[in-house]
DNA sequence: ACTTACGGTAAGTCATTGCTTACGATTCGT
DNA sequence: ACGAATCGTAAGCAATGACTTACCGTAAGT
């Protein structure tokens, strides 16, 4: 149950910017800090949410922590989204179909 | 390229339950602030936001106005959360590999 | 050992947003 | 035609959250 979560985390823009970043592989904090608008605290804010949100790892690595990007916590919330599709898409052919019998 | 406004509109915890109300089929304004802790301008203000978002659609039938959710909404955050896993699990899998080697 | 690099945490500020009450517009029932 | 019901919008308020600067601990390099 920690989809809740990681939708949070996954709303904020500057977070989503940070979870680009990782898509091809693991960083470090300055690495995925480097080149963008806002503050190495910031930055480093916004890994602890997605932490916690249980979307990255942190692996320490000598001097620095190497980030990734947790693959069960991105399944949580594709389970999540594939039930409510499967939901929408019932309810939208059940609607289809009494308005075609009422019509 | 409107995922953004969807992952947005579902971060609130209400606006989720506002989903999960319609899950089963559309319902009127009434019907969805009906049991609700929130007043029903509040629902009528999280319906608009999650209209904007694509999540939901309005069907006016005289009095009231048939809120359903959208299917096409959904599976533009369903893509991107796709794309986002196959990424995950690519990466991941290097790194897997490379720390293999490397050890 | 001492300095430098890396990165997490604390405190404070400002903008965003979710809620309420009040009001207005449209439609149904009689 | 008139009163009631349904729902959206405006204005105002309080709480959440994203950012900054300042500070501290830990590991690497010399």
């Amino acid at each position: 149950m920690t989809y809740q979560h990681a939708i949070t985390a996954l709303a904020d823009p500057t977070r989503r910017v940070i979870i680009d970043r990782l898509r091809a592989g693991p960083l470090a904090v300055g690495a995925i800090a480097n080149g963008m608008e806002i503050s190495r605290p910031a930055v480093s804010q916004h890994l602890r949410v997605l932490s916690d949100a249980g979307l990255l790892t942190v692996t320490p690595s000598g001097n620095r922590r190497l980030y990734a990007i947790a693959p069960d916590g991105v399944d949580a919330l594709r389970k999540y989204l594939d039930s409510l599709w499967d939901d929408a898409l019932s309810a939208f052919a059940r609607a289809a179909h009494e308005k075609a019998k009422g019509q």
